[in-house]
RNA sequence: GCGGUCAUAGCUCAGUUGGUUAGAGCACAAGAUUGUGAAUCUUGGGGUCGCGGGUUCGAGUCCCGUUGGCCGCCCCA
């Protein structure tokens, strides 16, 4: 057994692992591009203050921070929307309108591991400032869903639900609650799912008794499943910012429809994530089968940049995780099998073989070609098998045979067919062979 | 931070009421085999049985502690 292990909640990355992890990663940045956003990265070590000011004083537990040797307090990041508000905030009158960010980062929290949680994970963060209406969500929630979708996962796989804390803060204000009591309202609505009625014990132990009909009314509100539903429910209310809400609802939808992508969202009131900075529309993603965490969650969050310090700026992001993605794509068996080919294997007889192989080897690597061959000598019988075994494509041969004709001979591992070329011409062989 | 459960080779596991030098399959390596592909046979390397303590003539096995994994709670940006 070895000494030394991984710390807790951390992963090591065998190539296998690796093969994976860079899998979802490619498929993210290549889709991120494909919508327009640009990459941009940070330190993953900031001043903890930073997350702080975002969260509260609480967030510190689940930090890994620590001071510095220069008696700074800082802490490995958490998340990216902080960093990247910071970022936006401060050459926010330069940048070129809207702004479409995204990274892809490894992230660290000192959390308890469970299935789909460590305390080390990768993450796609996609970000839009400067752009106050529904149009950036229609962007996000189908550059999400085509997150998903490009490992060739369906709506049969995972489905997103859409909410708004806009709506709920003007519903609950027509009920007559205050500012502090629509907040810990917001607060049992989001553990309402998990709790049930239990839910509303925070509220009932801050507020006094909760009123039947009031609780009747957040009730019938959560369990919203449709606009069609929503709109019902507001016909008989009077607000003065219902009207302008509701049409940034249909143009969600609308563009949504659009976009082909209905059948991956569905309007659930129930979702408010608790996150008391979400501002606006709020969506998560999860796997139909309910087996998983939550795949990704975002929302709009239009005060947080002035919040650290920037300017005013409205703002809507989301993030999705490496590790409940990869779960998905196991249990659906999208993960590929991923081999490590080399194009070209070298079978060597001996010496003198060999140093005529090497001309050849260093040449076709320096061009590009993946090419792979024993280190030591060994019988022809394995060195075909370790050909044929390394995924390759083709076998080069390089025995006494063919050194004294002046050949190589060229095996197609494919269909076991063999030629000889002449050595000079070895490399051009190999090359037509590969753009053919 | 709390609770449950588990820990034997790189992997999957066996190991009897506590009893000789802890086993198997797979994987890896060498050979049979210096000229042709998933085969066969032989051989080999690998373990202080997670770690520490206790009970005992004797502990992989029983007890306590600890570390780590898994599951759940709290939390989940």
């Amino acid at each position: 057994m070895a000494t030394f292990q991984s710390l807790p909640g951390f992963r090591d990355f065998y190539p296998d692992d690796f093969a994976r992890r860079k899998h979802i990663c490619d498929l993210w940045r290549r889709t991120a591009h494909a919508f327009g956003f640009a990459e941009y990265d940070a330190p993953v070590l900031e001043p903890l203050e930073l997350y702080k000011a975002k969260s509260g004083d609480e967030v510190e537990g689940q930090l890994f921070s620590f001071t510095d040797k220069g008696g700074r307090e800082v802490a490995l990041r958490p998340e990216m929307t902080p960093t990247v508000c910071r970022l936006v905030g401060a050459k926010a009158n330069a940048l070129k309108r809207p702004i479409k960010w995204f990274n892809i980062g490894e992230f660290y929290r000192y959390e308890r591991m469970q299935k789909g949680r460590g305390r080390s994970f990768f993450q796609l963060n996609a970000d839009i400032f400067g752009e106050p209406g529904p149009e950036a969500e229609i962007e996000l929630i189908a550059l999400l869903v085509q997150s998903l979708c490009a490992f060739g996962l369906t709506e049969q796989d995972f489905y997103i639900r859409l909410s708004d804390r806009n709506l709920w803060f003007y519903y609950l204000e027509a009920l007559g609650l205050d500012g502090s009591r629509v907040r810990e309202m917001l607060v049992a609505v989001d553990k309402h799912e998990k709790y049930g009625d239990d839910a509303f014990k925070g509220y009932v132990e801050q507020f006094g008794p909760l009123d039947a009909g009031l609780k009747a009314k957040v009730l019938g509100f959560l369990q919203i499943k449709s606009f069609a539903a929503l709109e019902q429910m507001f016909a008989s209310l009077q607000s003065d910012k219902l009207p302008a809400r509701l049409a940034d609802w249909k143009k969600l939808l609308g563009g949504l429809d659009a976009m082909g992508l209905t059948r991956f969202v569905e309007v659930d009131l129930g979702v408010v994530r608790g996150l008391a900075y979400y501002t606006g529309f709020v969506f998560e993603a999860f796997d139909r089968k309910g087996e998983l965490r939550a795949l990704a969650g975002g929302g709009r969050y239009d005060d947080l940049v002035e919040k650290l310090g920037g300017p005013a700026l409205p703002a809507v992001g989301f993030a999705i995780g490496d590790v409940t993605t990869g779960l998905l794509l196991e249990q659906r068996g999208l993960m590929p099998n991923f081999i490590q080919a080399p194009d070209v294997y070298c079978v060597i007889g001996g010496d003198a073989a060999r140093r005529a192989a090497f001309a050849d080897i260093h040449a076709l690597r320096a061009a590009g070609r993946r090419v792979d061959y024993p280190m030591k000598e060994v019988a022809f019988g394995k060195q075909f098998k370790a050909a044929a075994d390394s995924g390759a494509k083709l076998a080069l041969i390089y025995g006494d045979d063919e050194l004294a004709k002046g050949v190589v001979k060229i095996r197609d591992l494919s269909d076991r067919t063999e030629r000889e070329v002449p050595r000079d011409q070895a490399q051009a062989a190999v090359r037509d062979y590969f753009s053919a």
